[in-house]
DNA sequence: CCATTTATGTTATAGTATTACGCTTGCTAC
DNA sequence: GTAGCAAGCGTAATACTATAACATAAATGG
């Protein structure tokens, strides 16, 4: 169980903000968290990597929440469409959001070694793209942006690749 | 068969030119264009779509070239990897590089209307990405870049999205 | 020519995701 | 309170995407 995230924090106050977040915003816009939902993002909040949806399922299934496919999907549909987690494509897996509240365009970086994955900081990321986009008349509604490479953690270490030769 | 590129070019003159420069490539890198790596170019190439690995296969395959999955990505990773395609990671799916020849960090406008892919003519979207990474102490080795949209012809068509409502 | 590497052919299987259908639950209107 | 409706869940079946493993063939280079 490699690096966490790539910076030490108080884990559990971050699970417990993002959860209480969440419950606070299905409230306010009547929407439903039930237990398979709440138990998903719960699952995903525990680490900062990316889990793939069989992972969440094997685990719903364990604590006999649902035992097929659809019912991780649907979980995770739910929280991607309110915010609440995220879809990192190049891993065909899922992510609690970091930044719950905020109104964001999600940026990944993504390490190839322990797979742990950060999100961004940066809010608006996305100048050049955009600038493409409206000298082609394109009307983007979502983007992808994520980075592969190396944590810090994980440049220094044998597993990675030879920094030094 | 909808819209092609986002704009209107001379669509057969930007295949031509891409296979020799793609064939000029390898024989200076001494790599092997082979009968299926060359033909699985040209299928790309004939759209400015994204296509999926079974589609290719599907075509090899009419054509004798090749039955099984691992041949068509096969052919796909040594395209890739030269740099001659590109995979969109938000499709799951594969298509010609628009820049043959330049080094570039690719970024896509993916239409959810009618499925065409333009690469964007801008190097990259990354500027933030890269401070943030800096910040965090990662290194990058590869970027996703995509935004998924409307491209000027599907924002009219009612096929999209009430737009007049 | 033989050895080595590189590419291809094929079988099998792993991993990711969706369709479809029926049942249950919770809300809203009467 | 209960009829009707929408949203969510349970399950089975299947589609789509990708790789592992191993055998064969073709090109390169001594």
């Amino acid at each position: 169980m490699p690096a966490i995230g790539f910076q030490p924090h108080d884990h559990s106050a971050c699970v417990d903000s993002a959860l209480s977040k969440a419950q606070a915003h299905c409230a306010a816009l009547g929407l439903r968290m039930t237990p398979v939902r709440r138990r998903t993002l719960e699952i995903l909040l525990a680490e900062h990597r990316a889990l793939g949806a069989y992972d969440i399922l094997g685990v719903l299934s364990d604590e006999g929440l649902g035992a097929q496919p659809p019912v991780a999907y649907r979980a995770l549909d739910f929280l991607v469409k309110a915010g609440f987690a995220h879809k990192v494509e190049a891993l065909n897996a899922y992510i609690a959001c970091a930044h719950l509240g905020a109104d964001h365009t999600p940026a990944f970086l993504i390490c190839r070694a322990c797979k742990s994955v950060a999100e961004a900081d940066t809010a608006p990321a996305q100048g050049r793209l955009d600038d493409a986009a409206r000298a082609a008349g394109f009307v983007i509604e979502r983007t992808v942006v994520e980075a592969e490479g190396l944590c810090p953690d994980c440049q220094t270490d044998t597993k990675a690749k030879g920094t030094t030769p």
